[in-house]
DNA sequence: GTGGTCTAGACCACC
DNA sequence: GTGGTCTAGACCACG
């Protein structure tokens, strides 16, 4: 599994370091029951700050997807994987929801915002191959 | 022309009154020439700080949406209205762009991503009627 | 109200702060809407470092205890009296039970449980004043 | 005797095993001048670390509940069973003082407090059998 | 070796 | 003024 951050887009690094490891788990690239690396190597590895690495994994565990192993480590969770992918559904359901409704209050029609998706989409498509 | 606040949903209150200000005029609500209410009545109209109104419309100058006329207040420029009309497609293309990047790299596929699209757009009309 | 830490009594100050605020909050001496004190100046109070305050007021967030008011500080929620009136029996109760259990497993029977019990509660009864 | 070991529910290993000796002499399970079995046994028989059962043998020295025969192994020191029947109703006795403590400080009365003991007496009674 | 806690100090966005 | 984020570095308990 590969992590990559992006500093200063926005989205804080604890939060990045969240879903990269909640969509890891969804996509099935971390399996349940797999040591996640220590905050200390996860940290060299990303080049930024063990607290702010501790602080991501703080979160997992309240959320459910990481659990500790006293003295040993964080393990995923053995229901992680189910979690995981129905958060993301409807994370990305939400976030579509809000476009919307922000595109309507704007005043674009239904018709202009589906063509401006299917435009998008197909531009993802041709930059980032199939999916 | 009315606007509406929603503290606390996230979006920075100067920013909600600057979208609204936009998408106010990209819908023709508000007509180039216009005055808009002053700082103090703004802030008084939406119950917010008259330091937010003031950033909000300092924002909208260095947008060239508003324009200061010397002891009278800030009219909408002159040709704002075609500039409004494309930031507005912009954004809601750029939201889009991020939207569907994030659900590629949490690894949903194309066709999962454009049947969420769809359910959510069908849902939308549903309660909020026609567009 | 008051706040009181004690250092390195195996409690973490993080939490003797949000289990502070919880009890204030049950007991009805914070009332819901009210502020509770700034980070920094609460932190000044309790001589602690404000990161700790910020994380026990991050916890009570999560916790639907507090709620945001950007730019102006945080705030009891509305609901947070009867939440937090149930966790403070729930948590007192789960506390009784393992007691409970530690204490059979280890061979007391049940009359000289409650026998501990009631000299505990009447000892504690004269230190510390009617209840 | 046997012993059981639950990891990662919050006592450390090192302590479960500890206890389960001291209740063991206090029960009368384990006699003065009987061995207990070496480190790297009982570390297989509870499926732990060695360092955790040597660093359980350690406190229970510590505690003058084991000794060293040299060249033999660890056995029960010969007033140990006196000693963990008095630590035990103190530990007992202690975590007691705690939760009421705890339960005052929260703001609930004495009358609260003896309904919830009762009940979760009760129910354990129900659960668990006569003791 | 592991994670958890705490401190100190800096920078940012928002009102 | 407010809270949020991040970094740096120290200490502790656990296995």
């Amino acid at each position: 599994m590969l992590f990559r951050i992006q500093p200063n887009n926005g989205i804080p690094i604890y939060d990045q370091v969240v879903r990269q490891v909640k969509y890891g788990v969804a996509a099935g690239a971390i399996l349940p029951g797999e040591l996640v690396p220590s905050v200390r190597e996860m940290a060299k590895q990303l080049a930024i700050n063990p607290n702010t690495v501790s602080r991501a994994y703080r979160q997992l565990q309240d959320d459910d997807v990481l659990e500790q192993v006293r003295g040993t480590g964080l393990q995923v969770a053995a229901d992680a994987k189910k979690l995981c992918r129905m958060e993301r559904s409807e994370l990305v359901r939400d976030r579509f929801r809000s476009v919307l409704a922000e595109g309507r209050r704007s005043g674009l029609s239904d018709d202009e915002l589906t063509k401006i998706f299917n435009s998008e989409l197909k531009s993802l498509k041709r930059e980032g191959g199939e999916s």
